[in-house]
DNA sequence: ATTATCTATAGATCTATAGATAATGC
DNA sequence: ATTATCTATAGATCTATAGATAATGC
C-alpha cells in the first residue's frame, strides 16, 4: 500500500542532526549512495593527505575507490563536492571520537580538565586529517566552506560549554561571555597547534608533555 | 682591471644574513634578478591571495608582473619557485615590521608585553599573507619547505629571547626551557589565529579587544 | 658577442559528460 | 523499464622550452 503522496522519504531519523549539505546525486538508492560515498571518501581521504586536493585527480579517486571515473560522477557533481564530503567525514569522525569519550561528571573544571586531554589526544591520531583541513578548506565554494566552518564552530562550542559550567558551579574564576568564547577557541586552536607545527614540536616534545604543559597553562589562568 | 680570480661576487655584503635558498636564473645582472623577482613576487602574492597557489597560472603571474611568460622562466625555474619567493618574501616584510617596531627596553615582561601587542598588529596587518602561509606551504617542495619552515622558527624565537630575558630579570617567574619555547609557539600562534579564525573571531572582538585578552591571559600565566 | 625578452607551441594532462552496456525488478 | 556502471572522448587548459628577435656593450 503506497501513500498517496510520494512523501519524500518521511524524513528516517537519521543518526546525524547535523546541518548537512546536500550533494546532489544521480542514483536512488540511498544506502548505495551512502555506501559509495564512503567508498569515496575513504579513497580521497588518503589521496588529498598524500598529495594534497588540486593535485589528486579525479580519475585516482574513482580508480582507489574501486569504481570507474563515470561512477564517480554518478555521485557528486564535481571534484570539489568530494572534498566537502571529505571534509564533514573529518568533522564527524572528531566529533564522534570527542563524544565516545567525554566525560561530563564532576565539576566543569575538572571535566575541562578531562576534555583537554582527550581533544588533544585526537587530535594527535587525527593529526593528517586536521591539516588537510587548514589546508583547503579555502578550495571549496563558499557555501560548502560556510557549512565546514559551521561545524568548526560547533566542536569549539564544547570547550564554552564546559567552561560555562565551571563558571557557574565556581570550579573556575568568573569569566563573560567574550572571554569564554575566546578561550574556547584557544584550546581548540592549540590543539591543532600539536598538528600544524609537529615539525617544531614534536622532536621537543611527546603528545603527554604538550598536553600536560598547555593543561596547566589553560587551567592555571582559570582557577 | 679585472681580478684574476673570477671570484664569484666577493660576497658584497647583502643587507640580510638570513639564509635563503638560491634560486637560479638565467640572468646574469644581479640587481636585475632582484628587480624582476621583486615583480614576481608583488604580482604573485596578489594573485595567489585571490585564487589560490594551484588556480594562478604561470601566465597570469607573468603578464600581472608586466612581462611574458618566456621571461618569468629567466628568472625561476618553476611554478614552485614562485611560492618560494612569496613566501620568503612574506617572513622578511614581517620580520622587518617587527624589528622596526619592536622596544627592547624596560624589563623583559614589559618588553614582552608590547612585542605582543606588535606582533598581534603586524598580524591584523599581514592577514592574507599569513593564511597564504598556513594553506600553501605544502605545495613547496621539500627543500624549499625547510627553509620556509626555518624562518618561521626564527620568528618564534623573538618570542623565546623575549620570555628568557623576562626569566632571567626575575620580571617573570622561573620557566625552564621546554616551558619558554611552548610559551613562545603559543604566542605566535595566538597571533596567526587572529587571521586563520577571522570567521569566528573578527565578528566579536576587535584587534584591540582580542589583542588585551590575550596579552593578559599570557602575562597573567607567566606573572 | 652577449644578454634579455618575446612568440609560438610541444607535450601532457584533467574535468566532466555522452552514449553504450550490464544488471535488476516488474 | 529502470537503475547503475563503464568506456571513450570532447574540450579546455597549463607548464615549460626552443628558437627568433631586439637591445646593449666591446
Amino acid at each position: 500500500m503506497k501513500p498517496l503522496q510520494p512523501s519524500p522519504a518521511p524524513a528516517p531519523e537519521t543518526e546525524t542532526q547535523e546541518p548537512a549539505r546536500d550533494i546532489p546525486t544521480e542514483v536512488k538508492d540511498a544506502g548505495l549512495v551512502a555506501k559509495r560515498r564512503r567508498q569515496i571518501v575513504d579513497a580521497a581521504v588518503q589521496l588529498f593527505i598524500q598529495k594534497g586536493f588540486h593535485k589528486t585527480t579525479t580519475r585516482e579517486m574513482a580508480k582507489a575507490a574501486g569504481f570507474s571515473i563515470g561512477t564517480l560522477y554518478e555521485y557528486v557533481a564535481s571534484k570539489e563536492d568530494v572534498l566537502y564530503l571529505v571534509c564533514q567525514a573529518i568533522h564527524l569522525e572528531m566529533e564522534q571520537r570527542l563524544k565516545e569519550r567525554l566525560k561530563f561528571a564532576g565539576t566543569g573544571a575538572a571535566a575541562l580538565s578531562a576534555a583537554i586531554e582527550v581533544f588533544f589526544e585526537v587530535c594527535d591520531q587525527m593529526s593528517d586529517h586536521i591539516l588537510l583541513i587548514y589546508q583547503e578548506t579555502k578550495s571549496l565554494p563558499k557555501e560548502s566552506m560556510r557549512f565546514v566552518l559551521a561545524h568548526e564552530e560547533r566542536i569549539t562550542a564544547i570547550f564554552a560549554d564546559l567552561l560555562g559550567r565551571g563558571v557557574a558551579d565556581y570550579s573556575l574564576k568568573p569569566l563573560d561571555r567574550a572571554q569564554i568564547e575566546l578561550m574556547a577557541h584557544n584550546i581548540a586552536v592549540l590543539g591543532h597547534m600539536w598538528t600544524f607545527r609537529r615539525w617544531a614540536l614534536a622532536p621537543r616534545f611527546t603528545l603527554e608533555q604538550y598536553t600536560e604543559l598547555q593543561r596547566s597553562l589553560i587551567l592555571g589562568e582559570l582557577t
